[in-house]
DNA sequence: TACTGATCATTC
DNA sequence: GAATGATCAGTA
């Protein structure tokens, strides 16, 4: 099978370093990559598949950077940095709902009570993104799962006000050195998880007595529920 | 079965 | 070890 766009998604990462794209060009390589499977698209960047799906872990977020052109890996900084604009891929289940949370950024538990929600990293890094739909239905192969339509997104003023709510209230319990009390129950669309290699990974804090401790690293991510109003948005638009 | 807590791969 | 990219898998 060979498709008359193979060879321009080829030269798409051809040409990241260059970094020239419009954000028009942007979404018009989006378009060129819905329904290509994962085997597909690896086939044409020539990258191997992972052998089980627990190593496939950001594997597909990873070739669809490369595919669209994106170099801002492991980089502070959001994927197309001359458009403001981060990627995100979005797994969803046959009934085409996130079928899992989406991880927003690291959590500086040392810091963070000095920022503003609006200087945050969460305001940051949603105030555009780019949500990329995968298959992620447990029923169909790894290799054979395609990718969707993706959609330019920014949070609208409701969203912003719910993202505010549960950031404040997470970052007070933070100054207040009441980490350990936040679980994932906390947060109508924002939730604090650990995110580290392991429960090993360790990290510093100031607990309740305003001690130095090691604790989990955590991070921020959102709900399926808000992912998925999202998606609604764009049907309700678009349709 | 949805959700929380834990984990996996790669890069720097 | 900490940043990036996320999903796994046991349990409530």
């Amino acid at each position: 099978m060979y498709r008359r766009e193979d060879d321009s998604i080829r030269r798409q990462h051809q040409t990241c370093e260059l970094m020239d794209f419009t954000q028009a060009e942007l979404l018009s390589r989006c378009e060129r990559l819905a329904g290509f499977s994962f085997a597909e698209l690896a086939d044409l960047l020539q990258m191997p598949l992972p052998a089980t799906t627990t190593q496939g872990k950001g594997w597909i977020g990873q070739l669809i950077e490369r595919a669209l052109g994106a170099y801002a890996a492991s980089k502070p900084i959001p994927d197309f940095p001359h458009l403001g604009i981060e990627l995100k891929t979005l797994p969803v289940n046959a009934k085409g709902l996130p079928s899992e949370s989406t991880f927003v950024c690291s959590i500086p538990l040392m810091t963070i009570k000095h920022e503003r929600f609006e200087t945050s990293t969460v305001y940051h890094k949603l105030k555009r993104v780019l949500w990329f739909p995968i298959e992620a239905d447990k029923s169909i192969p790894f290799a054979k799962r395609r990718l969707g339509n993706a959609l330019l997104w920014s949070p609208q003023e409701e969203e912003l006000a719910v993202l505010r709510t549960d950031w404040e209230e997470a970052v007070d319990m933070i100054a207040r050195g009441e980490f350990a009390k936040i679980t994932a129950h906390f947060g109508q669309v924002l939730q604090v998880r650990p995110k580290g290699a392991s429960a090993k990974s360790l990290t510093e804090a100031i607990d309740e007595d305003g001690q130095r401790v090691k604790t989990m690293p955590r991070g921020f991510y959102l709900r399926p529920d808000f992912t998925h109003k999202i998606l609604q948005q764009h049907y309700s638009l678009t349709v």
